[in-house]
RNA sequence: GGAGCUGUGGCUCAGUGGUAGAGCGUUCGGCUUACAUCCGAAAGGUCGCGGGUUCGAUCCCUGCCAGCUCCACCA
């Protein structure tokens, strides 16, 4: 066997060790069973990665996310399920679209139209594709083990074919339709945005009071003057006294717009009286609360009209008139309210605080217009499904019933029933070039919806794309053979296990997921939700390019290793809440995989024959039983936590068992016990199965130094245990009395081989006791202490240097307190409504803190007694 | 305007209805032949504030303060 260096290096495994996994086709459960390392009749366990954009490279919550998502595939293999993880990437139509538009500015000046849709779209493609290998790499370097072997994109041959299925099925149940709304307009993206894409920006406003003209009875209070001159209707409340006698009469204004204004007064209960002159002057083409006042009124009969103002262009349409036509909306703003001014019409101007929509992607403030798209209806029965609706289908699957979805942490099921309850109709037709162009053919009046092209000349396709969240709506079931529904995978691994990502997506993906398949296969897509929080950098904020806070997991993998970047996403966070992240936390996981490599590396010095299978051997001392029984305890621990999405738990108490269990305290007494080979070699097996979902590529590495290049730990089966009762109780009296040795020494600064007092009460039993003196006996050498029996008591007596004037006071205020202590436990159990009351455990707990207390009390009495 | 989260030692965060834990940092002492990416010891907290429930609350309820986030068609 190879003597194990003095540090571990990262960079001389890694790559190699994936390289390796990758080749061994282990990643994928056919070869797993092929292999016979998991039974054809394994449960199945899948993941479907969520698919990263291809609009540049990895973050740390890319890192995050497969850094959990392996975890579990890891821990699940091992244990022998039929473990599947697709990876993929997602086109993320309008991120990538713009991000290249951007790009081609800068380098060649140009705008996609210089360039033409093919072209343009030429270059989408190969940035894509450039994207997908730096992600797809990243994601090997995280030690991912995704079955590259399944790997799908939400635009390629089969994600269009499912997609195209998808759209014509809702299109025949009616889901889909074609309609006239007022929708998000992106000026600068020249595209319809969803109402999920839209971001609110306060911005400091002014509120406008004014009257369309003087013999008008009504004023009005708007913070965008210029789309006045589309009005059509003024919108009172029908219980307001004040303008109650003008509803149903309409006033020809004259202000300036290409024809005169019909102003029709309308009722409408949701205007509020205290707002402004409680009256909204309403403008239907830009605005969709008026938009929707327009249509409630013309379903009345009552056609109050729709003069649109504004172009796609953002500049004010021929319908303003002439004096506006050009203009942009500002200009146009200027201008209308110099007018109102002129003609003393403008009454009061407020500065006031107002929610403007912008453009996630493209940035730019959104102009509500009126325009002919296609839309999901939310509300709509559907015959298949029990004639529910798709907002019912999506209320229905989540919960915590049987065969629902459940949500972790829960508190997220508030936010997304909340946001059911508020979903209006879906936009999904985009104006964009990249993406899933909408299947759908026109020739003159006809239109042809299908799966394939229609046959016959003249046909033209939609030029729309769909809105990218339609696609990565059917990522679990697209990715696993659909449409062909006896598709194994199909089959075998949906509904999936988990679903794992930042709770920043659930609106935009999850829900999506939920609703796209219980409509599409009248299934939930999984089981479970994992929300992740964000990863931000050590002040809290957002990591963001212009910010430079940006920790890039690729310097910290090359840096510290994967493993410990790995570790610092696992540990010290929790479900749902976002992480700070600094380079220190990485180095200081980084320590830790050294440390486990040198505890492997000081074990193997220890081992004479390394096995792998290597039964539970028994325990010779109280060390052992000692170590034993905490090995079976964290591996109880890791099994439970991890499948309980404890995630961060279980690397606590892994590290805590590995380093002060194992290292400080078993190897230090193994040092002078000698003779553990099996104890030893079970104890390494077992720990570095136990570390390797966490750090795949350290375990990896010693195991196989250890067993040979030709073994792999990552198909090892993971560890059950039995209960057991522990026995090895007096094991952490002994730690607790060379502790305080330790501490005596260092307060009296006694040189090793000098005598100073402490004592440990053995405890009962004979064995006990006989072993105890072994282990004292050793650790008093280890201390270099001088070890002495007397009688039934061992004790490890160096009184002589110990100064009574300096310990007597510490001793005596110490069993002042203990007895406060002692008393209070007692009143405790003295009080009948505590003993009746508090659950057996607790009251068995307090007895048994109490006989603790009383002992060592009587330690510290005796010791003070020895002193005198 | 609605909803949610967070507030625990200097920092980052775990955790529990029964007199508080870790890592880092700090101080002191050690190159003890697996590891100085290490070892030993120590200091350091009225668990945001007030009220309630309880035999008992850091943990449950309620109000307040502070920070953060999401949603929303106040024109």
């Amino acid at each position: 066997m190879k003597e194990l260096s003095k540090a571990y290096e990262p960079k001389n495994y890694e790559d190699n060790i994936y390289k390796k996994w990758e080749e061994s086709g282990l990643f994928n459960p056919d070869v797993c069973v092929k292999q016979r390392f998991t039974k054809k009749n394994a449960k199945p366990f899948s993941i479907v990665l969520p698919p990263p954009n291809v609009t540049g490279t990895l973050h740390m919550g890319h890192a995050a996310m497969l850094a959990i998502e392996d975890v579990m595939v890891r821990y699940h293999r091992m244990k022998g399920d039929r473990t599947l993880w697709v990876p993929g990437t997602d086109h993320a139509a309008i991120a990538t679209q713009a991000k290249v538009e951007k790009l081609v500015m800068e380098k060649e000046g140009k705008t996609k139209y210089d360039l033409g849709r093919d072209e343009f779209l030429k270059r989408v493609e190969s940035f894509a594709q450039e994207s997908h290998d730096t992600i797809v790499n990243q994601s090997r370097k995280m030690g991912a083990s995704l079955d590259w072997s399944r790997e799908a994109y939400t635009l390629d041959e089969k994600r269009n074919l499912a997609v195209r299925t998808v759209f014509k099925k809702m299109y025949d149940d009616k889901l889909i339709y074609r309609g006239y709304r007022v929708i998000n307009w992106s000026v600068k993206g020249q595209s319809t945005v969803s109402d999920d894409e839209l971001v609110h920006v306060e911005r400091p406003g002014k509120l406008y009071y004014f009257k369309y003209s003087k013999d008008f009875p009504i004023t009005i209070a708007t913070t965008r003057p210029e789309t006045k001159l589309g009005d059509t209707a003024v919108a009172v409340n029908p219980k307001d006294a004040r303008y109650k006698k003008y509803i149903g009469q309409e006033f020809v204004v004259d202000v300036g717009a290409a024809a005169p204004l019909k102003i029709k007064i309308i009722a409408d209960e949701n205007i509020e009286l205290e707002f402004g002159t409680g009256a909204l002057g309403v403008t239907p083409a830009h605005s969709s609360v008026d938009f929707e006042m327009y249509q409630k009124q013309k379903a009345d009969g009552n056609d109050i009209g729709l003069i649109q103002v504004i172009s796609e262009d953002g500049k004010m349409t021929a319908a303003a008139g002439k004096d506006y036509a050009g203009l942009t909306v500002l200009a146009a703003r200027e201008k209308f309210v110099e007018y109102l001014r002129k003609n003393n019409l403008l009454e009061k101007e407020e500065d006031i605080v107002q929610n403007v929509g912008t453009s996630d992607r493209f940035g730019d403030v959104i102009e509500p217009l009126p325009k002919t798209q296609w839309f999901i209806d939310v509300n709509k029965p559907i015959k298949s499904r029990g004639k529910k609706t798709l907002k019912q289908l999506m209320q229905k699957a989540v919960g915590n019933k049987k065969g629902q979805i459940e949500i972790i942490p829960d508190r997220f099921n508030k936010t997304y029933f909340h946001w059911i309850d508020n979903l209006r109709d879906w936009c999904i037709s985009r104006q964009i070039w990249y993406g899933h162009q909408i299947p759908v053919w026109y020739k003159g009046e006809e239109v042809f919806v299908g799966v394939e092209a229609p046959r016959g000349e003249g046909w033209q396709q939609d030029p729309d794309t769909l809105d990218t969240w339609f696609s990565s709506g059917l990522w679990t079931f697209s990715t696993l053979g659909y449409p062909d529904l006896k598709a194994s995978d199909l089959k075998n691994y949906h509904p999936t296990s988990v679903m794992e990502t930042g709770y920043d997506i659930l609106f935009f993906w999850v829900a999506r997921m939920i609703l796209m398949t219980t409509y599409v296969l009248d299934d939930i897509p999984f089981k479970k939700v994992y929300l992740h929080g964000l990863v931000r950098d050590e002040k809290g904020q957002k990591m963001s390019k212009s910010l430079g806070n940006v920790i890039d997991p690729l310097d910290m993998i090359n840096k510290y290793g994967t493993d410990a970047t790995r570790l610092s996403l696992l540990v010290g966070n929790t479900p749902g809440n976002d992480m700070k992240l600094s380079e220190e936390k990485i180095a200081g996981f980084r320590n830790f995989t050294n440390k486990l490599w040198n505890i492997s590396r000081f074990m193997l010095l220890n081992i004479e024959n390394p096995k792998i299978d290597i039964k539970k051997p028994k325990a010779k001392t109280l060390a052992d039983e000692w170590i034993l029984e905490g090995l079976d305890k964290v591996i109880q621990e890791t099994s439970k936590n991890i499948e309980e999405f404890n995630f961060s738990m279980v690397g606590e108490k892994l590290r805590d068992f590995t380093w002060s269990e194992l290292a400080d305290w078993y190897l230090e007494i193994a040092k002078v016990e000698g003779k553990k080979s099996e104890i030893l070699n079970y104890i390494l097996n077992t720990i570095l199965k136990l570390w390797h979902p966490y750090m795949p590529f350290v375990t990896e590495a010693i195991w196989q130094e250890v067993y040979g290049a030709d073994k792999t730990l990552m198909v090892e089966p993971w560890m059950g245990v039995k209960k057991a009762n522990p026995t090895a109780k007096g094991f952490n009296d002994i730690i607790n009395t060379i502790t305080s040795i330790r501490s005596l020494r260092a307060e009296y600064k006694i040189e090793p081989a000098k005598k100073i007092g402490a004592h440990v009460n053995a405890g009962k039993k004979e064995k006990l006791l006989r072993n105890n003196q072994e282990i004292i006996k050793s650790l008093a050498r280890l201390e270099s202490l001088e070890f002495v029996k007397t009688g039934a008591e061992v004790s490890l007596d160096l009184a002589g240097a110990v100064d009574v004037a300096k310990e007597k006071p510490r001793l005596e205020k110490e069993i002042a307190e203990l007895k406060k202590y002692t008393a209070g436990l007692e009143n405790k159990l003295l009080n009948k409504e505590f003993v009746s009351n508090a659950p057996k455990e607790v009251v068995e707990k307090e007895k048994g803190k109490l006989n603790e207390a009383k002992s060592k009390l009587e330690k510290l009495e005796e010791q003070l007694n020895n002193l005198k």
